[in-house]
DNA sequence: CTATTATAGTTCGTTATTGAACTATATACA
DNA sequence: TGTATATAGTTCAATAACGAACTATAATAG
């Protein structure tokens, strides 16, 4: 997504908007390091919504497809085929809950888990490059900030 | 792109990555800002990608069709279809460059221009949302540490 | 209870986006 | 000069992702 650059704007109505530019920064950040992380995952095998659900699975215990699926922000229809695809890797495993017959529950297996802790890796390094130099303040400023911009979009 | 959460994370080994729970926020409000904007120009006939080329169009005189994919992330072949779309609606023109016969300068019509002042006061509602909250110096902090990301993955 | 409405997951048709092959032009260099 | 290499744009086949329709189960209201 890209955003207009005020600077160099020729636009005189309407006013340019405070605040453009950095966010057009903060919008190539995440499309340079989307598409760094992709790269370095792909000799292991995994694509970038498969990584997703791996991430997403050291994290929680035992998540329905559902809630995978609201993480990772893609429809359950797609989270459904990428599940389907880890399960014929071997990756995962797809239970039926016993407290409701409608969800399923995803677990790595132990070969999936093996392979979630290699990207994880892959992702350690790329995420430390980025935010390595920056000081304990500046991330938790650049979090604050980050969930401040969500929060007031909520709203919107 | 998903990304571990450090403080609910069962991982030992590697050790949890300082900023992780940062760059997840960071990803987070930019899906939740395409998805925001996204919603906001399909009432003027837009999806994201003519509006970035808009936006960009907006930003610079006649650049060339690699140059708008460049600026936009997207492939070559992709901009070129949006922008043969984007002909057929009427919003832009594509002549052939003077100086190298291989390229193609595209311009905004006068109704194109129109559509895309348009669609640059939807992007303003968004990112104002987002931004107007903010302290210029929180603002330029955020485009400062974007930047200095995008050039520590740049040499990884 | 039972009718209604909501939710989890699948399937399938459509759209979005990519990457490779190709044409035409431009640039570099022997 | 002419030959190799690089670049702009197009086309097309393949992949990624969505959204609507459907089935099955759950939750709620009367």
């Amino acid at each position: 997504m890209t955003v207009i650059n005020r600077a160099a704007s020729p636009i005189t109505t309407p006013a340019c908007v405070r605040g453009t530019d950095a966010w057009l920064a903060v919008v190539r950040t995440y499309q340079k390091c989307s598409d760094t992380l992709s790269q370095r995952i792909a000799p292991l095998g995994l694509k970038l919504a498969q990584h997703d659900v791996m991430m997403n699975l050291l994290m929680h215990a035992q998540p329905t497809q559902q809630q995978l699926a609201e993480q990772s922000f893609v429809t359950k229809s797609h989270m459904s085929a990428v599940l389907s695809e880890m399960l014929l890797q071997g990756w995962i495993t797809r239970t039926d809950s016993s407290t409701d017959k409608r969800s399923k529950l995803i677990s790595l297996t132990p070969s999936g888990r093996a392979l979630a802790l290699q990207a994880y890796a892959a992702q350690a390094v790329v995420i430390n490059a980025m935010m390595g130099p920056l000081t304990d303040k500046q991330i938790s400023e650049l979090e604050r900030v980050s969930r401040s911009a969500v929060a007031a979009l909520a709203v919107l």
